[in-house]
DNA sequence: TGTACATCAGTGAACGCGCGTTCACTGATGTAC
DNA sequence: TGTACATCAGTGAACGCGCGTTCACTGATGTAC
């Protein structure tokens, strides 16, 4: 609910409706909604972590990466923000947040790109990193910029045009591996 | 203040306020909070389009995109999104709404993007617009990771691996348009 | 097996609060004569 | 130049509403004896 609304947008009483409770009995389960918030934040960002990293690893001679780039940026991610990337979703939210919910994703989001750094090709860990920082900053840009155009031609052509260039760009760092 | 402090928690009251006003006038200036959101971003857009378009202007030998990335990933643009680039600010809860400020912010998009495609060096100009778009998302997709994430040492990663990356792959793009 | 009691998730009314919006009113400004 | 009036941005109290949180209470479940 928070992905698909936003942090803001989501009361604790639909929240316990949508669980088939009553707002009261929430102060059973967390101490604030606040606490929950995080709570919701480290889940999704697990749940996303798991799945990128999933739909990542190699198999055969697709590169891991491009896999990612391709079910990544598709029609069906960009309309299903629930289940979808929390970069995306509520990245620039996080970053507005104080408290608990934005240490959380922090320490989230490292664990994420370690994992992820597993899966470059480049030859040192900090230039691992730096290739998978690049690789989500593109995908997570491109999907909420899909995502906040009208109409579905814009929207479309973001999602190809950076799933074109992505992969292209990845093409060409693969050759100078292969030259140098 | 939108900016800041993202589109829902910016109240008239406060807003009027900061205009020197009481809340009971705003009603003579707007019909109402949505026409004024939609405004908002009509002027971010219009704001961010003028800015990035004037630093990403070519001078000399600096190819105009190298500029652009260099400005817009800094600590500096990171610390203050009261002024910054509106896609990374407000890019995905603007994807939630769905009146005006969506209606608003697709058309000043197209017209950002038109505006930068010029500065590509592409052939076509569909390879242009593919290619701004792919810039356009890494550099807004980073400025949000970075703002999201906790403490000075991840954030200024961030920006440092994805202006680095975003730089050799321009390199890489520019040396294969040379070769061909 | 049966009884008394403790625990605690869940209920639903109530709270104080801040919100967007309305509205009767004010008072400065500009216009008509 | 002076007077009467219209206009309208701005004021501030009031509205209905939904929010997060509290709390006395319920009732099912598990434990002690």
């Amino acid at each position: 609910m928070f992905r698909e609304r936003g942090l803001d947008n989501v009361s604790v009483a639909e929240l316990m409706a949508q669980a088939g409770l009553t707002h009261g009995g929430f102060y059973a389960h967390f101490g604030s909604r606040d606490e929950l918030v995080a709570e919701a934040v480290r889940f999704a960002l697990l749940q996303s972590a798991h799945r990128i990293y999933l739909s990542a690893l190699k198999t055969g001679d697709t590169p891991g990466y491009a896999k990612l780039i391709k079910r990544y940026l598709t029609a069906e991610h960009r309309d299903n923000p629930h289940s979808g990337c929390v970069l995306a979703s509520l990245g620039a939210e996080i970053g507005r947040e104080e408290g608990d919910a934005k240490a959380v994703f922090s320490q989230g989001f490292d664990e994420l790109i370690r994992l992820l750094a597993k899966l470059s090709p480049e030859r040192t860990r900090s230039a691992r990193r730096a290739h998978i920082l690049s690789v989500i900053s593109s995908l997570s840009g491109a999907l909420i910029l899909a995502r906040a155009v009208n109409g579905k031609r814009g929207s479309e052509e973001i999602l190809a045009s950076v799933r074109t260039t992505l992969l292209a760009d990845e093409k060409r760092r693969q050759l100078e591996h292969a030259v140098c």
